[in-house]
DNA sequence: CTTTCATCTCAACACATCTTGAGACATTAA
DNA sequence: TTAATGTCTCAAGATGTGTTGAGATGAAAG
């Protein structure tokens, strides 16, 4: 992820509708949501919640298929990661202390870690 | 860092300025730098690199102190990391498909892990 | 083909953001 | 005090963003 691409990113997700909506899509797995089940999840009109999904969609965040009648979202796990490898890498230079507390508070979240335990 | 701190340093970082001015604090260390080196560093005048600080000190993301006729803004290590830390603990939960490549991504880079191998 | 359903597109408006330039404020030196 | 330096504040204008409502599009059912 370049600079433009994180800079696009960090502006799609700096706005709490698209915030919640990437964080419900990122729970509800690769196969994603159906526009209609966001939009009741939201609480938001259909042109309203259209804009901010063709802004995350633009943006990478996002990615959409038809299926049948409606049009199925679902998270970009791949830009996700990208951004905030980016943030890390953009960050980190020589200076740990950004990162070494960001990558403790993980591992002391519900996500295995790199190397699980097992 | 709740939500809405998320969504300020989220929405402060999203601006080309804004960034490459917290990519210059972080490599500058914690003392940082004046604001007219910054400034000169990012070819800003007074007043646009004012607004740009400003509205970056009131998202958490740098500090500011007087020293004698300058300022000097440093980066708000623990506000980056909570800003990272968040997004991977809203990210992740449930999905290590967005936390792990960007930990792996972090462990190419020249940063010390949080375990160091020596 | 017509209807229905799900979603998108468009224009309009209000509001926020970024930039600029002029000037104010605070600090130090002469 | 006066002057010089470093930075901030303010108002204005251009541009961008978010919301709404009305209507268009596309897919499936009758």
């Amino acid at each position: 992820m370049d600079e433009m691409q994180a800079l696009d990113a960090l502006g799609a997700l700096s706005q709490e509708t698209r915030l919640r909506i990437v964080r419900l899509l990122v729970t509800a797995g690769p196969d994603g949501m159906a526009a209609g089940a966001i939009g009741e999840a939201m609480g938001a009109t259909s042109s309203r919640l259209s804009f901010h999904l063709t802004h995350l969609e633009h943006a990478g965040l996002v990615q959409s298929r038809r299926e049948g009648r409606s049009i199925r979202y679902s998270a970009a796990y791949d830009a996700l990661s990208g951004l905030i490898a980016f943030l890390m890498r953009d960050c980190c230079q020589g200076h740990p202390a950004v990162c070494t507390p960001a990558v403790a508070a993980l591992a002391a979240c519900a996500c295995p870690s790199p190397e699980p335990p097992k």
